[in-house]
DNA sequence: ACTGATTTGACTATTTTTGTCAAATCAATT
DNA sequence: AATTGATTTGACAAAAATAGTCAAATCAGT
């Protein structure tokens, strides 16, 4: 189970790209891109999109992992984080059909 | 299972306060707390803790109400939610070693 | 030490969130 | 249907959080 800034980092080396070059296929600076692989910030969705597209991964699998890594990190420092989720995704369930 | 805002409504008038009251006791203006209680915005933890106090709630009980709502709310337009809850609770886990 | 890649941090711009306030709406009562 | 009091709404401003730009610093290999 790999955090999103792993897989990016990753998938970008195994492709042998520069932070450079990817840089220039997202259109997005260096150094953000930079801090996206060492989770420091957190991407767009669009961004994400783009980088499914770029490195030729699953856009749904890399949208869950950008995704549940947002949740992990908000409620990592949180006591009761495991209870949460329960109870978030019985209330999921219940909103969505609303 | 009842959503924060429904929990603290439903508390307020079981003491028989009005908003007005409330908005004293919190020191926060009555319609951003008729606003949580509608869940038309997010209460802070302070607030959280604040209502648990006004209205003898269990503080921790309150806070996961809180941050599961704020959880589901995130995900309740995303196509996997349950998936990515699954995810967030292995990285949660993983992120609290360290 | 030199080169090229990555990381860092200061800065600005943009967006989002928060609270204030007054007016509008609603519900009950007369 | 007019009055009263409670709640809701929406426009606005202040404050906080987030996003991107840039140049300099660091790092790794030669």
């Amino acid at each position: 189970m790999k955090l999103f800034g792993e897989i990016i980092k990753e998938k970008r080396e195994e492709k042998g790209l520069f932070l450079r070059q990817v840089s220039a296929l997202m259109e997005l600076d260096q150094a953000i891109i930079s801090k996206l692989e060492r989770q420091e910030r957190k991407a767009s969705r669009e961004q994400v999109l783009k980088f499914a597209e770029i490195y030729d991964l699953n856009p749904d699998d890399l949208i869950i992992s950008w995704r549940s890594d947002k949740v992990a990190y908000e409620l990592m420092n949180e006591e009761n984080a495991e209870q949460i989720l329960k109870v978030a995704e019985t209330k999921v369930k219940y909103l969505k059909k609303k």
